[in-house]
DNA sequence: AACTTATCCAACCGCCGCTAC
DNA sequence: AGTAGCGGCGGTTGGATAAGT
């Protein structure tokens, strides 16, 4: 491993005392845990590998289309992709993406240069860096945390990270990162007016990954999704 | 069976932005 | 305004394991 790895009886400390005093606090939890681990490291192990319903194993096409497309819109902001993939990790996906995806992705644009040299298409696509704006502070005092957070607000902060439920349907933007991506989309004239201009020029990924049969309708990814989120956000905004 | 190479992934590190003082 | 402390993020490391020779 890359360090020293934990043991069940870390674990079990761990989440004892995430069960006991919420998440947040990270700098308190080494000690409230009795654990010889700094802050990060246990923020990382509850994170990606203790928190309830993360999902493990191999990732379905859907998950890869959207990581895939995802990336294409973020570029390395493995949070904010995660945050579209319910029980998946930013560092699950960020490792998958550089085991699987990227030597693909490189292959597959080696050959689509090879083919269509001089090709502006996959150049154009820009991607999108969050700009500077004071969403969080406003947001955090919206949600009244900071100095007086409870468990339940911390709780609830919890929940508030998962944007899509386990049937895909229910959406709740809440977190900083969510709504930089939004305002991203949004200076980039991707969502507000009901059309995605973008094509994402994953064709040929796409039929890869689909078995040879493009783009098929069950694995369209929802814009949808991203347009409710856009509302809620401009709701909560207002 | 023994050895080498490739792959996977948990953990660590350093940096950044935000907040409180 | 400056600064320390914190949470969070992305990049990297390196041990475990699988696959190949």
């Amino acid at each position: 491993m890359g360090g020293v790895a934990w043991t069940e009886e870390e674990d079990h400390l761990l989440k004892k005392c995430i069960q006991q005093y919420g998440e947040g606090k990270w700098h308190r939890v080494p000690l409230l845990a009795g654990l010889n681990r700094c802050r990060k490291s246990c923020r990382l192990r509850w994170l990606n590998y203790l928190r309830p319903n993360i999902k493990r194993g191999n990732f379905a096409e859907e998950e890869v289309e959207m990581i895939v497309k995802l990336h294409k819109l973020l570029g390395n902001r493995w949070s904010l992709i995660a945050g579209r993939l319910p029980g998946r990790t930013a560092n699950d996906v960020k490792n998958y993406w550089n085991c699987h995806l990227s030597k693909k992705l490189n292959a597959l644009e080696a050959d689509q240069e090879a083919d269509q040299e001089g090709s502006q298409i996959s150049k154009d696509v820009e991607i999108i860096r969050p700009q500077p704006r004071n969403i969080a502070s406003s947001s955090a005092k919206k949600r009244g945390l900071g100095e007086s957070q409870t468990d339940q607000a911390l709780v609830q902060q919890e929940n508030d990270t998962t944007t899509i439920d386990a049937d895909g349907k229910n959406h709740l933007v809440e977190t900083q990162q969510d709504m930089m991506m939004y305002s991203c989309l949004d200076q980039q004239g991707m969502v507000g007016g009901g059309e995605f201009p973008m094509d994402f020029q994953l064709e040929g990924f796409e039929a890869m990954v689909n078995g040879g049969e493009g783009c098929s309708s069950s694995s369209q990814w929802n814009w949808d999704d991203l347009l409710l989120d856009m509302d809620l956000y401009n709701d909560f905004s207002s």
